[in-house]
RNA sequence: GGAGAGGUGGCCGAGUGGUUGAAGGCAACGGUCUCGAAAACCGUCAUACUCGAAAGGGUAUCGAGAGUUCGAAUCUCUCCCUCUCCGCCA
């Protein structure tokens, strides 16, 4: 049984639609096999049958038993049966055979909860079908570059990274932010928390005034029903912050609240179980929030700086649209994101992602990469991707056509961008010889006008 | 935190144990009428799963979960949410 099938309160249990794998088991074996994932075919049809098999007889019995109930209701309500006295043998003769029959029908409820829990525990962890334009490869290498802007800064000494200048300015501080939290996290300081700050308004100004986005200011803690919606559960369980609510009341079930990874959660969950109207769609949603990421696996990796924490700040791009546009769509968020890499003049290259190397929910998604010229790398910073119907089968979010017809929705969604990844960036590409760093024209009307960052006087 | 009142279909709103998936109204859709429209009238109007070639059946769903009962929208318990009053507070 998928966890709280009645607390994910969809009722539905399909990661993949069951009735299509079913009906296409050849193909949908050989997309995830494109993802280095194996598909037990025979294991699936043994159980999808028998859970349909035990549903049935459930079902049958089910409506035997209404049926019987129903003439008990019936003699009841005549009054002539009643004093006949013939009425009372009848009625315990039927309640006899219900109870007989409810006997049956639990034992067959267990056995269609064993079938369902099998099929469950298959598809739970099945991520979605890649979309043909995607590149076959199972790592990061496969991934296929379909263009790049901008070009490497050439500055005439040797970079610093971003760590490094940080420090030096004043305007990072790793060592306090361990102190008062830990590892991973980071404190801004001065022109380094305006920059922050100028960054993010820059981009939802971007966004909302030029790119049609509607400005969401979310929860940062969601319930397990939007967690499940999006894709994050119940896979990816360990990667999140949990916060438990009401832990140690034992009158209550445990409930949680979890810290968003990403805006991408309450956007999206936003429309959770609803009917979209056609006329309406595309929605394009964005917010900007901080993201929390355990980081688990990743020990050791990138400690450095930062590139890698448990806390950064995102806008985060979200649309709904029909499955005809979905694709087109997805083309105009990328566009969306990158124009905020071009603005800030800042070199990036766009990555369409191979099978392998998606996110459990990704039908296609692209990965933008932008140049730190500190170390030398090319660092994601944004990724879009194209869900088709499988967040909105999760999350039954359906949009009603103008055919009348109700269908499922496609979801999407990219960062629009995450300045955990783009502060460096500009930092270590805009640095000057003398330690200072040169703000990129775009930011400077946020910068009430600051056009250089430099050494802030000692002591402070 | 204390005290109350509620959560029913797209919306409003009946329904307090029995052929109730749920009266009535509004909205929506199709039609009649009209040169056209409005009005009026007639009809259709939930979702998911499942059986069936189809026609058409069946099961589940009245905030969620568990229980009582032959039978629950209706009774019991727990939780969630909304509203009102009091208290506290950024």
């Amino acid at each position: 049984m998928p966890p709280g099938r009645g607390g994910f309160n969809q009722g539905e249990i399909d990661m993949l639609d069951v009735k299509f794998v079913r009906e296409n088991l050849e193909a949908v074996a050989a997309g995830l096999k494109r993802r280095g994932v194996e598909f037990d075919q025979a294991g699936f049809k043994a159980i999808e049958e028998g859970r349909r098999r035990a549903l049935t007889s459930v079902e049958q019995l089910k409506a035997q038993k209404n049926d019987l109930s129903r003439q008990i209701g019936i003699l009841r309500r005549d009054p002539t049966n009643m004093v006949s006295g013939l009425g009372n043998s009848k009625i315990n003769d039927l309640m006899g055979q219900v109870n007989s029959l409810s006997m049956q029908i639990t034992d067959k409820e267990l056995e269609a909860k064993k079938w369902e829990d099998d099929l469950w525990n298959l598809l739970k962890n099945t991520p979605n079908l890649p979309h043909a334009d995607v590149p076959e490869g199972l790592t990061a290498e496969q991934n296929r570059q379909v263009r790049a802007w901008g070009d490497k800064p050439t500055l005439p000494f040797k970079p610093k990274t971003h760590w490094e200048l940080g420090e030096a300015l004043g305007v990072l501080d790793f060592e306090r932010a361990a102190k008062i939290t830990g590892a991973r996290f980071t404190v801004y300081r001065g022109a380094g928390a305006r920059l922050e700050r100028a960054l993010l308004n820059f981009m939802l100004d971007l966004q909302t005034n030029e790119r049609g986005y509607l400005e969401h200011q979310v929860p940062l803690m969601v319930n397990a029903d939007s967690m499940f919606g999006t894709g994050q559960l119940p896979k990816f369980e360990e990667d999140m912050f949990k916060v438990p609510f009401r832990a140690g009341d034992d009158k209550a079930e445990e409930r949680n609240f979890y810290l968003i990874p990403t805006a991408e959660v309450p956007l999206t969950n936003l429309r959770r179980g609803e009917v979209l109207k056609e006329e309406e769609l595309p929605l394009q949603y964005t917010a900007c929030t901080p993201c929390f990421r355990k980081e688990a696996g990743a020990y050791g990796k990138d400690t450095k700086g930062m590139v890698r924490q448990h806390q950064f700040n995102k806008v985060e791009l979200v649309k709904f649209t029909t499955p005809e546009t979905s694709y087109e769509e997805h083309e105009k968020l990328v566009a969306d994101a990158e124009e905020v890499l071009r603005r800030l003049k800042l070199p990036y290259r766009v990555m369409l992602l191979c099978a392998g190397d998606m996110g459990f929910g990704a039908a296609k998604c692209y990965d933008l990469e932008v140049y730190h010229a500190g170390t030398d790398k090319w660092w994601e910073c944004s990724s879009c991707s194209n869900f088709e119907d499988f967040q909105a089968r999760r999350a039954n979010i359906k949009f009603k056509g103008r055919d009348g017809r109700t269908r499922l929705a496609h979801t999407l969604n990219g960062s629009g961008l995450a300045t955990s990844r783009l502060l460096p960036a500009i930092l270590e590409n805009y640095q000057q010889a003398d330690g200072s760093v040169l703000v990129p024209e775009a930011l400077r009307p946020y910068l009430g006008g600051v056009e250089k960052i430099f050494a802030p006087p000692s002591g402070r």
